[in-house]
DNA sequence: TCTCTTGTTATACAACCGTATAACAGGAAA
DNA sequence: TTTCCTGTTATACGGTTGTATAACAAGAGA
């Protein structure tokens, strides 16, 4: 003789506040436990919802690992424009900003890059993530392309921007993955003198 | 009623024949689908072996991944080497065959990347794959460190190995995830163009 | 030819997976 | 205060997971 579980006490969440705590819960599991590690379950328990829930908002896990990638890309892009923003506003200064930015939290963080990891992995297997990541890593590199532009009008800078992209996001991963044999100090320096061997003028 | 399976016939591989197949069976199941599709039922059908078998060879699935990791990151090493040594002797052309190999087949592969990917991800959670990771990349720095010293002996080339390797992942990670903005060709010239601005004998 | 070791198999097991469903209750609207 | 919609819950379902186990048979050694 089972005795039924009494219901628990719950809240009704306004608008979409529901939909978001899912979406922070499912890259925080992603980021803590691995792509093995997640599931419904654990995203819900994260959340503090029901494992029910999910399928409330999102027409299943695949659905919320996608739009999770698109919050996390929107706040990663975000938080590099901040950066950029608040330099002085010379192209010189946007652009050693841009590069410092890349390696301090909260972008060079480790739970980030597990996140990122995940995406990258779904990216050959789920073709919506693949349409995604096309999507965010074609605006990071004209948002650089415009940065540049800003410092030597007129010539193409679309091989360096590719360039530096590159060199980015490789020091940003050994950075993330922990153990790096160098300091977030020297990828700025090692990128901005990259940089300054490339474009005579910074 | 249910009738027994009769007994597959099956032929005692000499040996560690076996596990050398259950490794490759692993890479190519992590490759093909990726961290969520990977399970002992299927790298052991890929395998053509009964799931029982791994444990005969492995402690578990996990030791497994690490055994395949160590297999994979020697193949990658081994490639990239025997590139170096077909190439002219000279420092220069060394440094170029290393470029270019890291942005063609069988490095720069779609599948070679998802294994990879694999690995990078288990790094927060799986100690024994940290400890690997570190191992591969000491391993490649000092490799690389080497031909840039053949090229200009006594100076310090520690950053510019790790800027290298950076930009060469960088690079060899969008390439391989497909849809990249950019050719192999264009790759290897932009590595060489970095090089020549930072090691001006080049 | 026979024996024996052990590589290999089929199957069992509990735990977990993603999803489906019906009962419930929060809280705005009337 | 009552009604009603729906956000939320508990639970169920079939399928899959990693591992455990006992039966079996391949093939070397005697």
């Amino acid at each position: 003789m089972q005795a039924k579980e009494p219901r628990a006490q719950f809240h009704r969440a306004p608008a979409d506040e529901r939909r978001l705590a899912l979406i922070d819960a499912c890259a925080a599991t992603l980021a803590r436990k691995g792509v093995h590690g997640t599931s419904v379950r654990e995203i819900c328990a994260a959340a503090g919802v029901s494992p029910g829930l999910l399928r409330h908002y999102f027409s299943g896990i695949d659905e919320l690992v996608a739009d999770t990638y698109a919050a996390v890309g929107a706040q990663v892009q975000a938080a590099l424009n901040d950066a950029v923003e608040a330099a002085d506003p010379t192209p010189e200064a946007r652009l050693i900003a841009y590069l410092t930015a890349s390696f301090a939290p909260p972008i060079a963080d480790a739970d980030l890059l597990s996140t990122w990891l995940a995406f990258w992995s779904l990216t050959r297997t789920d073709a919506k993530i693949a349409r995604l990541h096309d999507e965010i890593y074609a605006e990071n590199r004209i948002t650089l392309e415009r940065l540049l532009d800003a410092h030597a009008p007129g010539s193409d800078h679309r091989l360096t921007a590719i360039a530096l992209t590159a060199l980015v996001d490789g020091l940003w991963l050994e950075l993330s993955l922990g153990n790096a044999p160098f300091t977030p100090d020297e990828a700025t320096a090692l990128a901005a003198r990259w940089l300054a061997a490339l474009l005579p003028r910074i």
